[in-house]
DNA sequence: AATAAAAATGTGCTCGAACACACTAAAATT
DNA sequence: AATTTTAGTGTGTTCGAGCACATTTTTATT
């Protein structure tokens, strides 16, 4: 009963030949009711579903797919999208899957326009893109779909339901991971400052639903007692951003928690002895100067974004799509990873 | 350059038939040295990787791949499995690949066997398989060789290079884990019983991993002052598993900590406001019960050991095998996740 | 009724790898 | 020199889907 049919099965069965099948199945008319009828019927018994590795080669197609995503040399947070991407072009070279990188600078929407234009005309089957700057990426999206090309997102979120395929975190959700920890590190009361720290301010939204899921857990649970400031620190011209994080520590009381909402928790860990030594410090990422804050005790906790694993399934969901007619998933939601000194390596391939 | 080179067109560059060159490519001989120099040639320029799709149509091949996995009935840890299961049948019923799913009682050395039996009779493919039993596991591993059946492991390692994929975690490292998070929850000194807790003990390896690694991080911070007690607990004839649990408890000081090396950590959480309100707990495993007790505040952290993404990877990575003529990797090791009150919800999927 | 036009149906080739089989040419045997 | 054996080479088919094109059947037109 379970078999796997084939259009000769089914031209066999339903008494045509299997050019009329064909028509059939691809609704390009040509057919009379009645063989019409004769090979419903058939459809109808037995479900088919036509050889995707058959369907492939028949198509025999290159398929080029562009992705557009942050230099990493001005932010090593997107150095594991890399090597994704050469994992991806290792399995998949052979089936036809050729894969391009263009750069920008994810604090220049001039820079990020430029590298979209060159992309979008080089007309490729499809295009992941990480949407850092909104307006500009919805104009992406826009003349994507005018040129039939696939539009995915990854790392952020635009609201826009012409992108085919996105996948990130829940970025409210993982604000309430951190705020979860901080309660059980430090217990019933105590004092919080968020900061947002970003050289430009290209990820306002990110930070924004990290700080309002945070504030959400506390403001749920009214047997807590936290006192909770926010602080928004960004390079301030004329001297080094790490003299800009040594005055605001200098500035404040010092605090019981400090969530840093952006990569740069290694900024703060490096002033942390001297100004604030009994802050717990919670951060985002993985990147190798929070890791080695971590692996000194000065960074408790840091939430893992995983950008190499969302480089990695965008990828391969777009591909098997192509290749293999596999539905799109249309949004996809990564795990919220808690991280400690002792179970970062396993998350690092 | 970069191209990919069909058997024509070596056969084109090397001036021979296509049937030469083919024979080139398999060693199958009828080759005169004239010829086989032609193709040794191009060959060593172009460095040819035959298309995996094409190989696959040819091969038109079904696969048969068994798991021989413990009965959910007897411990809801293996629910996730069957869910990986149906999802990859879903996805690769129409590349012909078949999945088998055959049960045993994870405490019974007899029925695994039996099911074993079975399973190898029937000439599969592949075995995959969850090696709760040393001996009969290292007994299916040899005659699978024998038979020619592809053999893999989850959850469970068994040292033994007849294997040719093994996916878990690594526990003595997932003991270090929970020990941190000990560590960080009570400070620098405080008592914490490691608990055993199954009802056979067929576990046993798995569990003494945990504690070793627990141990071990204790050990190695001298600054740190922990008294850390080891209990095993299985089930007394004659009163229920949760009435020893209770005895236990009762006949115990209280400790700060309580760690659970087993998925069973439910079973004292249901006892604890009794007697021992204060103890921190930390267990193993996303069943419900755990996480209902999770979300009351009385576990802690949960460590997942996801076997649903196991046996998936497990499933893939054969299947691609098979299929796409990937190389099957040999060893794989899960990040240790883990789990609190906000983020458990995006690893049940 | 004869012919043209339109509709319906079937045949055959392609994608690339793999292998069976047919064929040619050279070497060995009578 | 004629014939058999063997080595070497090329051709053709298969896998299943998909589409171009040829062929047949039906309907419309003079």
């Amino acid at each position: 009963m379970k078999e796997n049919y084939t259009i000769k099965d089914i031209a066999e069965m339903a008494g045509v030949s299997k050019g009329t099948v064909d028509r059939v199945i691809h609704k390009r008319g040509k057919v009379s009711p009645a063989a019409l009828e004769q090979v419903n019927k058939v459809l109808d018994k037995i479900e088919y579903k036509p050889n995707p590795i058959a369907k492939s080669l028949k198509n025999n197609k290159n398929y080029n797919i562009s992705i557009l995503l942050p230099d990493a040399e001005a932010d090593p947070y997107w150095e594991p999208c890399y090597e994704a991407i050469s994992q991806v072009e290792n399995e998949f070279s052979h089936f036809g899957i050729k894969i391009h990188k263009s750069l920008f600078k994810p604090s220049s929407t001039k820079s990020f326009k430029k590298a979209a234009d060159a992309v979008i005309d080089s007309k490729p089957d499809a295009i992941l893109m990480v949407p850092l700057f909104y307006k500009e990426a919805e104009n992406v999206a826009k003349r994507c779909v005018e040129a039939d090309i696939k539009i995915a997102t990854f790392n952020n979120y635009i609201k826009d339901h012409k992108i085919n395929f996105e996948i990130g975190q829940d970025l409210f959700q993982s604000g309430r991971v951190a705020a979860k920890l901080f309660n059980m590190l430090l217990g019933k009361s105590g004092s919080i400052a968020i900061l947002h720290i970003d050289e430009a301010f290209q990820n306002a939204s990110h930070m924004q639903e990290k700080e309002r899921g945070f504030k959400d857990f506390f403001n749920l649970n009214k047997k807590l007692d936290f006192k909770i400031d926010v602080h928004n620190l960004k390079k301030e011209s004329k001297i080094t951003f790490d003299q800009t994080i040594e005055n605001f520590l200098k500035s404040i009381d010092p605090v019981d928690g400090i969530f840093v909402t952006t990569s740069k928790a290694y900024l703060i860990a490096n002033h942390i002895a001297t100004y604030t030594p009994d802050s717990v410090i919670i951060g985002y990422d993985l990147v190798s100067e929070n890791i080695k804050y971590l692996e000194e005790n000065k960074i408790a906790f840091l939430i893992h974004q995983d950008p190499k694993k969302q480089v990695y399934l965008s990828l391969t969901n777009l591909i098997e799509f192509f290749l293999f007619d596999k539905p799109l998933q249309e949004s996809v939601l990564l795990p919220i990873d808690i991280i400690n000194t002792e179970n970062f390596p396993q998350y690092l391939n």
